[in-house]
DNA sequence: GTCTATAGCTTGATAGAC
DNA sequence: GTCTATCAAGCTATAGAC
C-alpha cells in the first residue's frame, strides 16, 4: 500500500493531480461502469485521497460531469469540421467514417463509456444528451447519400435505408473496436466493407472503386 | 410502505415469490445495472423481505446466474431450431432474422441486460459467456450467405463482409429496440432494409422481390 | 417459507490540522 | 492543496423466532 502510493507519487510530479484524476477516472468508470467505480478507488489508483477530489471536482457527479463535457467538445469539433473536400459522395462518406473511426480509436474508454450509458442502464449516473450526436451523425450520412443520389452517383433508392446500412456496419466496428479483446474489425477492413456496400449503391455506368 | 407491501402481497397469491422475484430483479437489473440495482430495491419492489430472496438464491449473484441460464436456454432454443424450410436463402436469412428479432422484441429486458453486459463494464457481475450467441447467430448468417453464393442465387463476393453489413442493421435494429424510448426500426422496416440489402446481393438474372 | 432484528462492511462525503 | 480521522447512510447477508 505504501509502496504503491509512493510510485504513484512520484508520477505525480509529473503531470497535475486534477489530470490524473481525470484519467484514471475515465478509466475506471469505462470499465466498471459509474456505480461500481468508487471514489475510493479512483483515488488510491491515484495514490492521492478523498478529500483532494472532493476539492476539485465537488463530488463524483462533479467528476463525471466535467469528463463528459471534455469529451463531448471534441466529438462537436470532430463532427463539425467533417467536409472541406468537394470530391464525390464515395469519398466524403468514406472520409467521414474514417474520421469517426479514428475519433473512437483515439478515445476508446470514453466511447466505451458512452456507448454503456447511452444503451445501457444509467447506473445512477446523471443524464447526459448523446443522442444527439448519433442523431448528428446519421444525419451526416444521410445528407451525403442524398446529394449521391441527387447527382446521379448513386442509384435512386430510400436514402433512410442505405443510412440504416451503412450506420449498421460502422455501429459494429465501433462497438468491436470498443469491446477491445481483440479488434475484428479494424479501420482497412471498415473500409472495404464500405466500398463493398457503395459498389452495390453506385449506378452502373459509374466507375467501381476508383 | 405498508399499503405498497398488502398491494404487493396480494399479488404473490396469483404467482409464487419465487418467480416473483425473477421478474422484478430481471426489470432492475436490465434498467439500473447489476451494482445499482440493489437486494432492497428487489424485495421492497415484491413486497417480500430480504431473508426470503436469499432462502431462494443464496445471494445476489446466485439470482443473477438463474437468470442468466434460463434466458440463455430459451436462446439456444430458438437459434437451434431455425431452418426447416428449404426455401432460397434469401427467405431463410429472412426467417432467421425475424426469428431473432422477435425474440429480443418479447424478451427486452434480457436482452438489454445481456447487451449491457457484453459491450459495457462488468458492473462487478459474475462472468457469462455471451460471445458464443454473437458468435453462433454470425455464424448462422454467413451459412446461409456462403450457400446463396453456391447455388447462384447471390453473386460472388466475400461472404465474411456481407455478413458484416448484414448483421450490421440487425444489430442497430435490435438496440433501436432495446433502448425502448421509441422503436425507430421495427419488424418490417427490418425486413424492408433486409430486402434492399438482398437486393444488391442477388444475381442480375435472378427474379428481385417475389 | 416468511418474518424481525441486526451484524459487518463499503460507500460518498466532510471537518479541521498543516 | 493535501493530509488524518471520521461520519452517516447504504449495502449484502445472516441468526433465530414463528
Amino acid at each position: 500500500m505504501t509502496i504503491k502510493q509512493l510510485k504513484a507519487k512520484e508520477r505525480n510530479l509529473e503531470s497535475g493531480s486534477r489530470q490524473q484524476i481525470l484519467d484514471v477516472a475515465l478509466k475506471l468508470f469505462a470499465h466498471k461502469g459509474y456505480a461500481a467505480a468508487t471514489v475510493r478507488e479512483i483515488v488510491d489508483t491515484v495514490g492521492i485521497t478523498a478529500p483532494s477530489l472532493y476539492y476539485y471536482f465537488g463530488n463524483k457527479e462533479g467528476l463525471y460531469m466535467e469528463l463528459m463535457q471534455t469529451h463531448c467538445a471534441r466529438i462537436d469539433q470532430a463532427l463539425e469540421s467533417h467536409m472541406h473536400t468537394s470530391s464525390s459522395a464515395r469519398e466524403r462518406l468514406k472520409d467521414l467514417v474514417d474520421k469517426i473511426f479514428l475519433h473512437v480509436a483515439n478515445d476508446r474508454d470514453f466511447f466505451r463509456l458512452m456507448f454503456t450509458v447511452y444503451y445501457g442502464p444509467s447506473q445512477g449516473a446523471p443524464y447526459c444528451d448523446f443522442l444527439s450526436y448519433h442523431a448528428k451523425f446519421h444525419a451526416a450520412i444521410k445528407k451525403i447519400i442524398e446529394e449521391g443520389i441527387a447527382s446521379g452517383e448513386f442509384k435512386p433508392g430510400n436514402s433512410g435505408y442505405m443510412t440504416w446500412v451503412i450506420r449498421g456496419v460502422v455501429q459494429l466496428a465501433m462497438e468491436e473496436q470498443i469491446k477491445g479483446d481483440r479488434k475484428i474489425i479494424e479501420r482497412q477492413t471498415l473500409q472495404k466493407i464500405l466500398d463493398l456496400i457503395l459498389d452495390l449503391f453506385q449506378q452502373p455506368n459509374g466507375k467501381s472503386k476508383e
